[in-house]
DNA sequence: TCATTATTGCGTAATATATACACAAAAGTA
DNA sequence: TACTTTTGTGTATATATTACGCAATAATGA
């Protein structure tokens, strides 16, 4: 058998952060490549002996200097053979949550030109990459549905109308906020902190925490996550 | 840039068929390799110029002669380098479903030995298949209450109670006749064939028939299907 | 052929869940 | 100190889920 391939193995990571009620992806200026005026996702060839997911982790320090909150994959692109012009590339797409702290880029890794912009502002991509992102998207919106990753978007400790207003951008519709309250207070996942925000005007806000703890011991016992 | 990659790519494909109230899963018996004196989920490398699902039904059709009734992609396989002991492997998992007419395997295909085992007479599994198994068996049981691919496992017209049975088996707990009966039938998704099945002794029961086109017509104006 | 057994088909009441909806409290601002 | 902004809270209604028993139809065997 001869296990020579002329198929080259790459990963690719959609970073979704939220700032200013909007998702924003993280892009990469390509530096080399056919796609060089184009933006494009961060991610690269995985080595030989390296894991994927350590692989996409690597991409990701390397291109931008990020490490992100959640990571999952996503999805395989290899249908379309002629996805990159140069030769056949298959590439595991991966999904990842950041928290609003790191927005902001460190330009002193050696990282290449990276940007985060507003899903609603996505420049010309590179490749597939916009049909992956897609993907991604419907992923975020579905799986926000069922598992508390919502919290990986905001930060450790956060307000309720926060968290309300992500899952509104996210989902794209109204939420009732004392049923939403409710409904989230009675899973009994959050913990009060006692303190409290006061943005601007307005009644100051309770802060609350995501108790990960109390959430895995929950689950454990049947509970299940659900917000539509 | 260097395109050349010592990771060998490969397609494996779950196929879950229900049969005698069980779920059984396709397996093949290797004809090389390491793992010559264990069964394997059916698959193979993907050719240059293949696309991954292309890859996947020319694999199921050498090695087992069928053809699938719905195929998805499950999960790649990347994180363990060393899943195949010769070379660094990543395989791409698709997940299929067959109805009770394929159980029957043809001999007159150039195919390995393939078998049905139901799920819990499974045998020694070749490489990280268990694991991949599990997965697919995971995907299964969630993706049957949101989508309605139970059909796929019936013949394309079966009686309630074989759909209750189904669902009890792969869901794993009881169901109420009644409740469910209602609960689908109020879908509007299925369609009285008219005719009668009497297996035995009992009742005849009606025949009925899934309604694609209804069921896309729905979706489409919102309908959620969800079985619990 | 008639009683018995097995399986299907069906409705209603009780409970739980989801939805709709308005006003007071706490802060900042003019 | 009046006005604006944002947070925090409860109740009534509608909807969905659950629990539950009996008659109809056929095969089987005494």
């Amino acid at each position: 058998m001869n296990f020579e391939s002329n198929i080259s193995l790459a990963v690719d990571a959609i970073v979704f952060a939220y700032a200013n009620s909007k998702l924003q992806v993280l892009l990469i200026q390509p530096k080399s490549g056919p796609f060089q005026n184009n933006w494009a996702l961060p991610g690269g060839f995985v080595k030989t002996n390296e894991g994927l997911k350590d692989a996409v982790r690597r991409e990701l320090q390397e291109e931008t200097g990020i490490q992100v909150d959640y990571l999952e994959q996503l999805y395989t692109f290899g249908d379309q053979v002629d996805r990159d012009p140069r030769t056949r590339v298959v590439s595991v797409a991966y999904f990842a949550l950041v928290n609003p702290k790191k927005l902001v880029l460190k330009a002193d890794t050696d990282a290449a030109k990276a940007e985060w912009f507003p899903l609603d502002e996505l420049p010309q991509l590179a490749y597939d990459h916009n049909i992956i992102i897609k993907v991604a998207i419907d992923r975020l919106k579905s799986k926000i549905q069922y598992q508390p990753i919502g919290f990986d978007l905001l930060n450790k400790e956060f307000v309720f109308s926060e968290l309300e207003q992500l899952y509104m951008t996210i989902l794209g519709h109204d939420i009732d906020r004392r049923n939403f309250r409710k409904k989230v207070l009675g899973f009994g996942i959050l913990t009060e902190t006692g303190k409290f925000r006061s943005e601007g005007s307005g009644r100051p806000a309770k802060l609350y925490r995501f108790n990960v703890s109390k959430y895995r011991a929950l689950e454990s016992k049947g509970f299940h996550f659900e917000i539509k």
